[in-house]
RNA sequence: GGGUGAUUAGCUCAGUUGGUUCAGAGCACCUCGUUUACACCGAGGGGGUCGGGGGUUCGAAUCCCUCAUCACCCACCA
């Protein structure tokens, strides 16, 4: 006995199980079409949130429909080994341990990293497990495991040879926190409350006289090297030639006079740190200024900070600020906005430093990965993103990449110091390989391995993750698999990272592809690394807001798939997200506390609760008695009619469904199943064909309904794969060993008779008018009535299709439905079609308040006829449209006429 | 300052090339309905001058201009 209500947590596991231990997932080249996915490679600290939840969804749904075409889907997992954010994470917890990070070796780290990440990294792959996905996990990979480090080291090494590398002296984005050297999209700027202290420099020569600059960063007064004004700002002309002496240090710096300085902010008197500032150390440089570093690594002063030596440049501040004051140097304080930057990874607030790091030269790889989108070979949905990245590479906006890190979790760079001349080095994938080069260039033979240094930098995250579509098939070793599965077929991945990564993998792929892929097969197959970029959009909170763990706002995704089940998350998560729009997804947030909690996704709910629709489906079909034949002729006509309709309903559906997956309208396409598996196939067909109670229904019958069911579960696995494995087993008893749904096969759409829809939507409108007169009349739903409906060519002709004129009395409840030729009946008149209907009883409606709607509705229907007659008699409109509307036009005004005067009627029958 | 998007029913959002089924869905709401697959249900119903204004067109939610409001991204912020 199945139960009556469907259990998706009591199911899902079983079924995942099961999936894996077949093998459904696996993928090795054979002769079929291959159809690859690629994930974006989660942190491998990370957790499912609903932005993963979204994206492996939409992957899941399309390597699933490949599974059932046929192709050979193949979808590789894996974690990304996120340099900064895991170092970050580990360094934390040795802290907490009592070990700290500078007492370690490299190698003592690196033991403690992976040691850690074999423990609790890639928590994240099994959660997309409780989600569904049918990934080959055998594929999983890791972007720092040996094979993908080689990559990097080959493409490192290659790059350099190509002269695309340099090393260079840089203002750089410095994480005091995480010591390291960060890109700018790494860099969060907010908006905070500081304070803008206006500080008074004496000019040198003078008692009294002063210039007030204004600052947000006293502390940086201690490596001030000139005061700028601007040249045209006449407060200040008379300065000209003069020094001012900067306060605490007494130092004296020049005024310099620079375009930079705004004249209306402040005091339109800018202090210059060259060393600390992205700006300062642009005007340092233009006026030859000296650069003083005052910062340690760690953010705290070194010797240049004089009297504050050893403190963090916090604290620094704040007592700078009181002695300044103490010394009359403070002439006010405001509060003030501005945006601070800080590091992504560490929130330790960025500061501006001059560092030597590694730069990868930028211009020609963008113009190609640029061309590559703007071509087509890389097609963008949805299409407006491809505005952004033109955006993101145009020419003055593209920057070179600055690919080292200061950081041990990561490629070690391969560079090999000189140790007595650190200028020279050489870049080979091995230390032998360098000293060969090296002994070649000095011209000393007789250098050791002793005698180099290797680069301690590691290279940036994204400088692995940019080779992920090729390196995941193990391009750089053993291409043979690469040269099957690649160009992969579509990327789906969050816009937030088009340029970190989508961008940069549409690079290396242009970059490397082709020699990895041998020349015919490159032109053959392409090289761009996917055809199609889905951006979905983010994941934000009712308010607006991006998902996040700092704010809280995101909903526990487990606590979620245990709630509604992983079928109700999938579709809630995606009807929710038609492409690339954000989605706002208003779900209960984590909350621990037993409150009700009333921001539940509805959309969530609404999937579960069309899992247990599925599954009562199965319920009532698999609880009919069968019986050879149907009950009698009639019943025979109704039922083959019922599967007439539903198979043309289900081929219109198809087709409008492929329509949709072509276009990655995921949200349309659910949605669209949803609407015809509940309501065509559960609350029309159904209910035509269920036998009246406790009667059997004919075998014929049931299994066309068993087969409508199994290709409707066909239909809906990608989206819901669960709940239609799970009725797929029930639905049949002589289930043979590989029959699961998951395997089964996507049906072809066939044609479809618009005409005969057409004929059917009119019987609905029928049927629903005739309900409605029940209602309004108190008459019960299920007491025989007369239908009659006038004698006219039109009604023959629609009700000449076999089984229609039964199907109406059986679903309507009609004793009969018959035609007259008689004017006046008693009971409700209406019109369905163009066809004039009397309904017989006796009637009770407000007979008043009935000959005002009929007014109000002739009133319509006289407008309707009046626009569409000005329509056809304006010429421009019959010359210029096309004749397939002219003619829609046409018959809308004749139906329209029809129904006017059926009215008119009907009303003088009322008066 | 540069860029992108949004504004459609009470709420959250679809609406593909301007033209049948274009004004839709879900939720919420109202009425009726439990021994009948499903109350996580069924039947029926109310609700929108598609942000304002202008333009193009035979025809505009859809294309153009403009204004308003709201998001977001990049750059800058002494």
């Amino acid at each position: 006995m199945l139960k009556k209500q469907y259990q998706a947590s009591e199911v899902e596991a079983k079924w995942y199980a099961y999936w894996m231990e077949k093998g459904y997932f696996k993928s090795s080249p054979d002769e079929r079409e291959p159809y690859t996915i690629v994930i974006p490679p989660p942190n491998v600290t990370g957790v499912l949130h609903m932005g993963h939840m979204l994206n492996n969804t939409i992957q899941d749904v399309l390597i699933r429909k490949a599974r059932l075409e046929g192709k050979n889907a193949c979808w590789v997992p894996g974690t990304d080994h996120a340099s900064i954010a895991t170092e970050a994470k580990v360094v934390k917890l040795l802290r907490e341990k009592g070990i700290k990070k500078s007492d370690l070796s490299r190698e003592k780290f690196l033991e403690h990293a992976f040691e850690w990440k074999d423990m609790y990294g890639g928590m994240i792959l099994e959660q997309l497990k409780m989600l569904g996905a049918s990934c080959d996990w055998e594929r999983t990979r890791f972007t720092m495991e040996e094979k993908l480090s080689k990559a990097v080291i080959k493409v490192f090494v290659d790059l350099h040879k190509k002269g695309l590398l340099y090393r260079g002296l840089r203002m750089t984005n410095w994480d005091p926190a995480a010591q390291t050297v960060l890109s700018n999209e790494e860099v969060i700027h907010c908006q905070e409350n500081s304070k803008l202290y206006h500080v008074r420099y004496r000019i040198e020569g003078t008692k009294d006289e002063w210039v007030t600059i204004a600052t947000t960063r006293p502390e940086t007064i201690l490596a001030d090297a000139a005061v700028a004004v601007h040249p045209e700002d006449e407060r200040y002309t008379h300065l000209k030639g003069k020094k001012v002496v900067v306060p605490i240090v007494h130092r004296v710096v020049p005024i310099i006079f620079d375009k930079y300085v705004k004249m209306d902010f402040g005091t339109g008197a800018l202090k210059v740190t060259p060393a600390h500032d992205m700006n300062d150390y642009e005007i340092g440089q233009r006026h030859n200024l000296e650069v003083i570093d005052m910062l340690h690594d760690n953010g705290r002063l070194n010797p240049n900070g004089k009297f504050y030596v050893g403190m963090d440049r916090e604290d620094a501040r704040k007592q700078i600020a009181k002695d300044l004051k103490a010394q009359g140097h403070i002439v006010k304080i405001e509060q003030y906005s501005n945006s601070v930057g800080r590091s992504e990874r560490t929130n330790a607030v960025v500061e501006p430093k001059l560092t030597k790091q590694w730069f990868l030269k930028m211009d020609q790889l963008s113009a190609t990965a640029l061309a590559a989108v703007e071509n087509g070979e890389v097609n963008f949905l949805p299409e407006h993103m491809l505005n952004m990245y033109r955006n993101w590479l145009k020419e003055e906006n593209v920057r070179d990449w600055c690919i080292s890190r200061q950081l041990w979790w990561g490629q070690q760079i391969p560079a090999w110091y000189l140790k007595e001349d650190r200028t020279q080095f050489f870049v080979t994938e091995t230390v032998e390989e360098a000293l060969a080069q090296a002994k070649e260039q000095t011209a000393n033979a007789d250098l050791t391995i002793e005698d180099l240094e290797r680069e301690e930098d590691v290279v940036d995250t994204w400088f692995s993750s940019w080779l992920w579509p090729m390196s995941v098939f193990d391009a750089w070793e053993d291409p043979e698999e690469f040269r099957y599965y690649y160009p992969t077929n579509v990327l789906v991945t969050g816009w937030d990272i088009m340029f970190f990564w989508v961008a940069r993998m549409i690079m290396a792929g242009y970059e490397w592809a082709p020699t990895l892929l041998g020349d015919n097969l490159a032109k053959k197959k392409g090289i761009q690394p996917f055809k199609d970029v889905y951006f979905t959009g983010m994941v934000r909170d009712k308010l607006g807001r991006k998902m996040s763990k700092s704010i809280g706002n995101s909903p526990d995704s487990l606590a979620l798939i245990e709630k509604y089940g992983a079928d109700g998350v999938r579709y809630g998560i995606l009807s929710a997200a038609a492409a690339g729009n954000d989605v706002i997804f208003d779900a209960p947030f984590v909350d621990k506390s037993k409150t009700a909690c009333k921001n539940e996704s509805e959309l969530c709910n609404t999937g579960s609760k069309f899992s247990n629709k599925l599954w009562n489906a199965l319920r009532m079909i698999k609880g009919l008695e069968v019986v050879d034949q149907p009950a009698n002729e009639n019943i025979a006509k109704i039922n083959a009619f019922a599967a007439k309709w539903l198979d043309n309903e289900y081929n219109k559906t198809l087709t409008s469904i492929e329509k949709s997956f072509e276009t990655y309208r995921l949200s349309e396409a659910v949605k669209t199943l949803y609407n015809f598996v509940w309501g065509d196939f559960c609350s029309w067909y159904l209910e035509i064909i269920k036998p009246d109670y406790q009667q059997p229904i004919d075998k014929a019958t049931l299994d066309t309904t068993i087969d409508f069911f199994e290709k409707f579960m066909t239909l809906l696995h990608p989206f819901m794969p669960f709940v239609t494995e799970e009725i797929w087993a029930y639905l049949r008893d002589n289930r043979t060993d590989a029959d699961d749904c998951t395997i089964s096969t996507w049906p072809t759409a066939k044609s479809f008779d618009e005409a005969f829809l057409y004929n059917t939507s009119i019987m609905k409108d029928l049927v629903s008018t005739i309900r409605n007169t029940r209602t309004k009349n108190k008459l019960k739903p299920k007491e025989l009535l007369t239908l009659l409906v006038k004698d006219t060519a039109a009604a023959q002709a629609f009700l000449a299709e076999d089984g229609l004129k039964e199907t109406i009395e059986r679903i309507a409840y009609l004793e009969t439905l018959d035609y007259t030729s008689k004017e006046a009946h008693a009971g409700a008149n209406f019109i369905a079609g163009t066809e004039q209907y009397y309904l017989l009883f006796e009637i009770k409606v407000d007979i008043e308040a009935e000959r005002k709607k009929l007014k109000e509705e002739l009133k319509r229907l006289q407008g309707n006829v009046m626009g569409i007659e000005k329509k056809l008699t304006n010429e421009k409109f019959v010359s210029n449209a096309p004749a397939k509307v002219i003619e829609n036009e046409r018959k809308k005004l004749a139906d329209n006429q029809a129904k006017v005067a059926l009215l008119q009627e009907n009303l003088a029958k009322i008066q």
